[in-house]
RNA sequence: GCCCAGGUAGCUCAGUUGGUAGAGCAAGCGACUGAAAAUCGCUGUGUCGGUGGUUCGAUUCCGCCCCUGGGCA
């Protein structure tokens, strides 16, 4: 906030979840005072019957950035997923769109056969994928499948050529947030607890009573399944909290992990101020 | 006070016909191209409650003690 009031930019989303409109809680989204002291941009504007996607991200901020650029604003893009953030500044290979029918077919497959069966079909046609993916990852051996089969070409072949940056990495000035491992276990914990204490378990039980398909992405948002579980009265309160907090951490845990090997040339700052003093201290 | 069941990894437990032990979860590390808050891979964890005894050797068998749970008084 503090940022976009120097550089007058939109404040822009980079997290999967925070897309959704049905978690605003949940998902630590901006609330009201913030989106109108500064523009937000891709915040809350998907509706939860949606699986949303990288592409379609990508899709989606592209506009958001030409008229900044238009208005001589600085966006400041934020988030949490490294796989927008590499797809943003690296490129995404071109791979055409795979047919919902083609999809739907290979996770019944999934579901009904199982993760080694998959594999196997997959080794028989595209041995190539095969090799590179575990048997046991069923969620990029259906990728792989449903590739192949609109395609007629593996998704090996599609990766080969690399996407055009939306975003050159020397356009942009990039920086870590990384907190002390202990520092963050606690912020998270009192985060989730905080969530709870304004609403976050009547928003849990509204997603699930409008009983979506639970392999959407928002129904595996962080938080979802405990709280909607306590609230149907299956779960105790401090096992559903303890199970969200848990799930964070390792989700932080990832990031860092992300973050720490692939975003090797970010600069980093244990503290916002920290990050605030690098970012002005660049050339903006 | 007596009887019974337990005390093994951070947690829940398995096991060793006596040769110092292993699962799940948690944790740590890693991978990651249209589900990514997703989906996966790898890796430890230890005075086996304490103390004496028997034994070449005890976490395992025996005695005593301590702790926890249940029962009887």
């Amino acid at each position: 906030m503090e940022l976009a009031e120097i550089l007058g930019g939109p404040i822009v989303n980079a997290d999967s979840m925070q897309v959704y409109r049905d978690l605003r809680i949940l998902t630590a989204r901006p609330g009201p005072d913030e989106e109108t002291a500064i523009p937000h941009a891709l915040y809350g504007y998907v509706d939860g019957a949606v699986s949303y996607s990288v592409a379609r991200w990508l899709s989606d901020i592209a506009p958001v950035l030409r008229s900044a650029q238009a208005g001589g604003a600085t966006p400041i893009i934020v988030g949490g997923t490294g796989l927008y953030l590499s797809a943003l500044l690296e490129g995404l290979s071109p791979v055409p769109p795979v047919p919902d029918a083609v999809r739907t077919h290979w996770r019944s497959v999934h579901t009904s056969e199982g993760s080694a069966a998959l594999h196997a079909i997959l080794s028989a046609r595209d041995p190539v994928m095969a090799a590179r993916l575990h048997p046991s990852d069923p969620q990029r051996v259906m990728r792989a499948l449903e590739v192949l089969e609109a395609t007629g070409q593996s998704l090996a072949h599609w990766q080969q050529a690399k996407g055009e940056p939306l975003l050159a990495a020397s356009e942009a000035q990039r920086l870590v947030l990384t907190p002390e491992r202990e520092t963050l276990r606690e912020a998270i914990a009192a985060r989730f607890e905080a969530m709870v204490g304004v609403g976050g378990v009547e928003e849990a039980a509204a997603l699930a009573a409008r009983k979506l398909d639970p392999n959407l992405p928002v129904m595996k948002a962080i938080g979802v399944r405990p709280l909607a579980a306590y609230a149907s009265g299956t779960l105790n309160k401090t096992a559903a909290i303890q199970q969200a907090v848990t799930e964070s951490r390792q989700y932080a845990k990832r990031q860092d992990t992300w973050f720490r090997n692939r975003f090797q040339a970010w600069p980093r700052a244990t503290t916002a101020a920290g990050g605030l003093t690098i970012l002005r201290s660049a050339a903006l």
